[in-house]
DNA sequence: AAAACCGACAACCGCCCCGTC
DNA sequence: AGACGGGGCGGTTGTCGGTTT
């Protein structure tokens, strides 16, 4: 069987997102929804693979994403889950609202995957049965380090372990600068889909509202599309047509 | 001062799963 | 039943900024 590559090889732009094709990217999936991640990129207007499209959405565009430094209580949760299932980092992901498993991912290849095996280290120097070293991170032991039921976003945010990121966490990522805060988010009122363009703050009115307007974007052309996506996201349709309008 | 090195993270690639026809 | 396509997942690579030599 030979599969059509999910995306041409060739004349696509490859590499950092730029704000101008961050723009062009939440305008779209906003307004129109992902209803077809392929063919998405040439609605939209972005000279980019559609694989790469639902990456960058799904990763750092989509609304709740939590940015910022890994809270010790969601390191634990990790460290855990991973002793427990290994790397599904999709899984231990569902277990941490508004975080991603690719940043999961990283953040256990950089940072808690060394810091289990110096601590695994430690525990083997100090107790000569090393039954246990040979998995990667043993080191915590149930009593210490209980693995919490998934909690949810608003126990997340409001544990003194894990404070609301601070403006300025984000503003050290110069790739991410544009992109609202977590705060902001929350400040949607918790589902940021339910609370459409709320006038004062909402961050694409200030951002992308000329994008709207951008004769780049095409319209799907599918009232269903619209029906589909307003099912999915909310059901203000009276805010979102009046606002596209 | 500059080259080398290192860590963090964004993004890509390829495979697999699952739904549809 | 199996071909096909879209989306999801995990591994890997590329890039950039900071630190060390």
């Amino acid at each position: 069987m030979v599969r059509t590559p999910s995306c041409e090889k060739t004349g696509l732009k490859k590499g950092a997102w730029t704000p101008e094709e961050d723009k062009k990217l939440v305008a779209y999936i906003t307004r129109y929804g992902h209803w077809n991640w392929r063919e998405l990129p040439r609605f939209a207007g972005l000279s980019r693979c559609g694989k790469s499209c639902r990456l960058r959405w799904m990763n750092y565009l989509r609304p709740n994403i939590k940015l910022g430094n890994f809270s010790r209580e969601e390191e634990e949760i990790i460290i855990n889950m991973h002793q427990e299932i290994g790397n599904k980092w999709a899984a231990i992901a569902a277990k941490l609202p508004g975080r991603t498993d690719n940043e999961i991912k990283n953040h256990w290849h950089s940072n808690l995957r060394r810091r289990c095996l110096k601590q695994n280290l430690k525990l083997s120097e100090s107790k000569p049965d090393t039954s246990e070293i040979g998995s990667e991170c043993k080191v915590n032991s149930k009593q210490e380090l209980k693995l919490p039921s998934a909690p949810s976003l608003q126990t997340l945010e409001s544990s003194p372990l894990s404070p609301v990121p601070s403006l300025s966490d984000f503003s050290s990522s110069s790739t991410n600068s544009m992109l609202p805060t977590s705060t902001n988010w929350l400040e949607l009122n918790g589902d940021f889909w339910t609370e459409p363009y709320v006038a004062g703050n909402f961050y694409f009115q200030e951002n992308f509202q000329q994008t709207w307007a951008d004769p780049g974007i095409l319209s799907p052309l599918s009232p269903l599309l619209l029906e589909d996506y307003f099912c999915t996201y909310g059901s203000h349709e009276d805010n979102y047509l009046e606002w596209f309008n």
